[in-house]
DNA sequence: TTCCTGACGATTG
DNA sequence: ACAATCGCCAGGA
């Protein structure tokens, strides 16, 4: 099964200097065409994970099922694929996602709301164009996230927070990116 | 197939 | 600065 096991790994903490170097993650392919099956190494931080493989060829995709029995959209995967390669103590937004996936921003939303593979895909580096906080795992931070009362409406936003700021991304109490485009992944 | 709903974004008043 | 509106398009019922 030409697929990546991917093993849960205890957190690291991460400053902001280790961030841009963390341990590369290691994932194996397996070409069904080519008699070529080599294994390549991807940037990836260590974080805890469910035991989802994560299938990195059409024909295993093809036969994918999540344990609801449900499958991966062809739209899914290209967003999925595409924010694996966001690097990490970078974010970047659904609207240049769309953009560059010939999508809308909505349904890249929505692929990251049903994304099973979290955080080895990860979607908490995904934020709104306006540069605020953003949604994670359903719901959608009100940008006013920091406020004591805010904190305990919003704990998954909390938790998407905490993440990015392990891997050296911040945001003020307004729940604003700091840094801006500095810390933006475009592409390149 | 049609209709409706969204982790969005850009525009407008 | 803020809220209302509309365009976007992928999925699901």
């Amino acid at each position: 099964m030409p697929a990546l096991r991917v093993t849960p790994i205890t957190a690291p903490a991460q400053s902001k200097a280790q961030a841009s170097k963390s341990k590369p993650y290691s994932r194996t392919t397996t070409s069904t065409t080519k008699s070529k099956s080599k294994s390549e190494t991807v940037s990836q931080p260590a974080l805890p994970d469910s035991t989802l493989t994560f299938p990195t060829d059409l024909i295993a995709r093809s036969r994918f099922k999540l344990p609801n029995g449900k499958a991966v959209t062809g739209h899914q995967w290209k967003v999925y694929d595409y924010i694996l390669s966001i690097p990490v103590g970078k974010v970047t937004t659904y609207g240049h996602i769309s953009t560059a996936l010939s999508s809308s921003p909505r349904a890249v939303g929505g692929a990251l709301r049903d994304n099973p593979f979290a955080p080895y895909i990860p979607c908490h580096r995904v934020i709104a164009s306006s540069l605020f906080i953003g949604g994670f795992q359903g719901e959608w931070g009100k940008e006013d996230v920091t406020t004591e009362k805010g904190r305990e409406e919003s704990q998954k936003l909390a938790k998407k927070l905490r993440v990015l700021e392990e891997e050296g991304v911040n945001f003020d109490s307004k729940g604003k990116l700091i840094g801006g485009l500095e810390k933006v992944w475009n592409g390149e």
